[in-house]
DNA sequence: TTGTACGCGTTATCAC
DNA sequence: GTGATAACGCGTACAA
């Protein structure tokens, strides 16, 4: 027996019947398109709105080839960079009638390659990818699918489509300036798991190339896998500070805020006072730092910026229009009261 | 002139056409449906794959009349609670292979509504939402789309279709309780604009219920709109201990933990000692909290179980098992440092 | 301004 | 085990 509609799944041909009118006529109506009176239109809409008509956007997709999913993956949803930075980019989607298909890669390259995969099958208006480490088969497979990509959050200069983003390994320069221009001796470096963010290891780069190019010793690194961002910081940093005295960093460069308090936190502990002991210097100007009692010196990232920024671009290019395929924002690096001049 | 196939953009025909089989033979190899012999099925595997075969979801959804999409609606994503209820769920549908078409919400149930009567024209397999409040037209749409809706984080006895959560009225009221016990008299509330968190406002109800109970006078509450959840925190503790001394509440149930850390650092600030001379409590146990000097009197709400509770019974109905309606876990007051019996 | 014919890529059904 | 055919709901092209 020939599948049926369930009772209430109302369609285009019941509207029209109902209205009497040909199905195209309830077509263009309640697409808004021209071609059709305004009474007619209105008594359409009247109708549809009655029957609880709900559009079948496959259906639809089938013909046009497309469809308003935007694909969005990023590595995780706990840190608070990327929540900002989907937030801002949502909005724009959303007032531009998108909707969004969520992926947490986890870092994993083929997570996120398998996920995109599992979404090109819907011919997605676009696609969001974070930083520009992928799996080597999925610039490809965007390329074939025709789907215009923005990569975030980082920049390259061979982006798949266009990206949005800072530099971190200048980034990771500039505060390796500011250190030396404090006169900072003995840099220090604290993060997560080797490889897995590699934004994170782009900037920890351009730390140690601005130390090494100073004729400075090596940048002492510490790690830490635990899942907890505070945690880690407090951990590997209690790590870096074990060993004799004046071998340890005079100051450190966490791989974001969270950690930089973590680290705080286990200096109290360890007897160390900041930034009379040891400097500390965060990255990326979270919540938190906002009611500490020092201020943390911390690098700003224009997150918001970056979302709107990206989401434009994206939108240009889903539109047809080609615009520029790279766009680095400036951070800002936010000196307080966890660093001081050095005597 | 019709519409042509971009170059690269192969189906099922131009795969039937090289194996020289016919289309249906075709689609059964790939599904994996019986009905293809063994030797068939690999060569057309083989095939498919070398011509980049991409499968087209609409296709198949406009006529099977169901989609692998699951809806995902939560108010914020800034919110560790509901970015670690997301990742809990997104484990188990991901490996079930649905895709995540994921909303904020941002408290409000006309955005919601809008969004999910957008995701119901894709025939979504699944819908979640968080709480129970929702669009007083919300529950008809999806009701007559059939689709098996969760409502996680919350509980009510006439849930949608089948909710997983805590029960909020009841938490406050064990809070309050714990309070009794250790013989604080002015209780207070520090929580965000009226009406938008409905569960924190359940809490509030049954923390002022309980202390009604007992006789004792109204719960003095603050409130802040500020967006940054530890600034909040500290501008509503600082309105809250402004006025005439011993008129300020000897303790402070907080929204959660972030808004109890604001807290903590107001009364820092104001000269007040925690647990001596005020009691602070949090609600939810965050990451933070783990490094604090002070372990914070708290509320542990099972997060990841519920999230993996609620993906499992949205699964169960899903593939047409009808389950429970109702699952109310428990939560566990952590009794921490920033609480102690008075005088 | 409105209607008719056809096709989008896939799967259900039934015949072989 | 395999193939032919008819939908699924909607939009494009073109005729009226």
């Amino acid at each position: 027996m020939p599948r049926r509609r369930t009772e209430k799944d109302t369609v285009l041909k019941d509207i029209a019947d109902v209205a009497q009118v040909s199905l195209m006529t309830v077509s263009r109506a309640l697409r808004g398109v021209d071609g059709v009176s305004e009474a007619r239109r209105a008594h359409i809409l009247k109708i549809a709105r009655r029957l609880n008509y709900t559009p079948n956007s496959s259906a639809r997709s089938l013909v046009t080839m497309n469809s308003d999913l935007i694909g969005i993956t990023v590595p995780n949803l706990f840190n608070n960079v990327f929540a900002e930075i989907m937030a801002s980019m949502r909005g724009t989607f959303d007032s531009a009638g998108f909707s969004s298909v969520v992926d947490t890669s986890e870092y994993d390259v083929d997570i996120e390659f398998a996920w995109a995969e599992r979404l090109l099958t819907w011919r997605p208006a676009g696609m969001i990818l974070t930083g520009t480490h992928h799996h080597p088969a999925l610039r490809d497979a965007l390329r074939r699918a025709g789907v215009p990509t923005l990569q975030i959050w980082d920049v390259t200069d061979d982006p798949i489509d266009v990206c949005v983003g800072i530099d971190h390994h200048a980034a990771g320069q500039e505060v390796a300036q500011y250190c030396l221009d404090l006169g900072y001796m003995r840099p220090g470096f604290v993060g997560t798991t080797e490889g897995r963010d590699t934004r994170a290891e782009a900037r920890l780069t351009g730390f140690a190339a601005r130390y090494a190019s100073a004729g400075m010793g090596a940048v002492r690194i510490a790690r830490s896998d635990e899942r907890n961002p505070f945690v880690a910081g407090q951990n590997a940093t209690r790590d870096i500070l074990d060993g004799p005295a004046h071998s340890g960093p005079d100051v450190i460069f966490y791989l974001n805020d969270h950690l930089a308090f973590g680290g705080l936190t286990a200096c109290q502990t360890a007897g160390l006072s900041v930034p009379d002991d040891i400097g500390i210097i965060g990255f990326n100007s979270l919540d938190l730092t906002a009611v500490l009692p020092v201020p943390l010196t911390t690098v700003r990232t224009p997150l918001r910026a970056m979302g709107t920024t990206g989401a434009r671009h994206l939108l240009a290019r889903i539109h047809g229009v080609a615009a520029v395929r790279r766009v680095a924002l400036p951070v800002e690096l936010v000196a307080g009261a966890t660093t001081r001049r050095q005597a």
